[in-house]
DNA sequence: ACCTGAACACCGTTCAAGT
DNA sequence: ACCTGAACACCGTTCAAGT
């Protein structure tokens, strides 16, 4: 058993992490058990992430919050940390055009993200402290910025309401999250409701005429 | 040095803890570190907290969500840890009745509770999994519970619109947080004009006639 | 390039002991 | 009651070495 040719990769390792932190918590994950658990020496992931657990966290950040589960954060989390540019193209190169009225885009983009958050709620907090420039997250600016836009936004209106939509699907997340252990905590699906009250009325609020 | 009555207290312990947060960030809060800043051995703090860093964990929590820097919340995270009732007599028994119209109120609760998870964000991530049962949060709830009523919610509604609140709030800062060190972001003027420009939308969103 | 294994400094926590 | 000090199991990381 001398050499181990594990076939150890960045996504695998994220994966496997995401899975210890799922069933033991975020201070459940140690270099070590994240090494039984890939069969391997727990050493060996430093050879993929040479700048150690802090590395490995800003990579699990990234993943969590890119929407594809083949995680298109990889590549381009790797290269911020390398000092590289990202692989992407000249800008607006893959302006894709969402079908459907505005606020549906939103609604969709936000019920997805939630949807993720809450699938990988244990790095929850791994998110407070860090902002990985993915992939989606510009993807999700172009599309954000896109639907103020149409909704009769102009100007700082449009960052300001983009920050605003943010922060409450976020928070949404967490506060589902620190809540649904409470005595009187609402089942899943009066969260869910809850969810998208407040987002309408927040969409409703951000597009309305100022007085 | 035999005998050392250092004075120790759940409060200054909390407070040392913080101030070692703030500069070194959580992760940079040990047992050990947290004692010498203290001038006392690392395990005096067990005294204290006899159930370790966890207990502190909560203790910091509620310390940080309540608006007092005297420290409401000692009390009540002590008792609710040993199993203990709170000690608050009847319900509704200090309903205090706050100046001003429903949403002034609702606007300054948040400006101090933004500014106090500002205060302490090295421990913000400490609140993603943690909601201690505080008085300042029996008290927020009465305040929130009454100015959205006083706006003309009824029913499931009022609960939904708070959590909207709350929602926002906390994923306002984080955000605030997570994205003040970006190449491209607003100053802290401009974060605070952010902050209630999504406040006074979501309210307006709220409380908007339904459809 | 990819992984091992020993080593080092540090950590949380227990426990018996001191005053 | 309040704090000490030694001990134990575990941790992140470095480094030289193996293939």
């Amino acid at each position: 058993m001398s050499r181990n040719y594990a076939g150890l990769s960045r996504e695998r390792i994220i994966v496997e992490a995401l899975h210890i932190i799922s069933g033991r918590g975020l201070g459940g994950l140690s270099m070590r058990r994240l090494g039984d658990a890939l069969e391997v020496e727990a050493m060996a992931v430093y050879h993929h992430f040479p700048l150690g657990k802090e590395q490995l966290f800003n990579a699990i950040a990234a993943y969590v919050t890119s929407p594809s589960p083949t995680g298109t954060a990889l590549g381009a989390e790797a290269a911020e940390e390398e000092g590289r540019d990202t692989e992407e193209g000249g800008p607006d190169s893959v302006e894709v055009v969402d079908p459907g009225p505005w606020d549906a885009r939103l609604t969709d983009w936000a019920r997805v993200y939630r949807a993720r958050l809450l699938e990988y709620s244990g790095a929850l907090s791994l998110l407070v402290h860090r902002a990985p420039r993915t992939e989606a997250d510009t993807a999700t600016r172009a599309l954000v910025h896109g639907a103020f836009t149409e909704a009769g936004l102009s100007g700082d209106d449009v960052e300001r309401a983009a920050d605003a939509l943010y922060s409450y699907c976020v928070g949404a997340v967490i506060h589902e999250v620190r809540h649904r252990d409470d005595e009187d905590a609402p089942d899943g699906a009066e969260r869910e409701v809850r969810f998208r009250f407040g987002l309408r009325s927040l969409l409703r609020g951000l597009t309305a005429a100022d007085a």
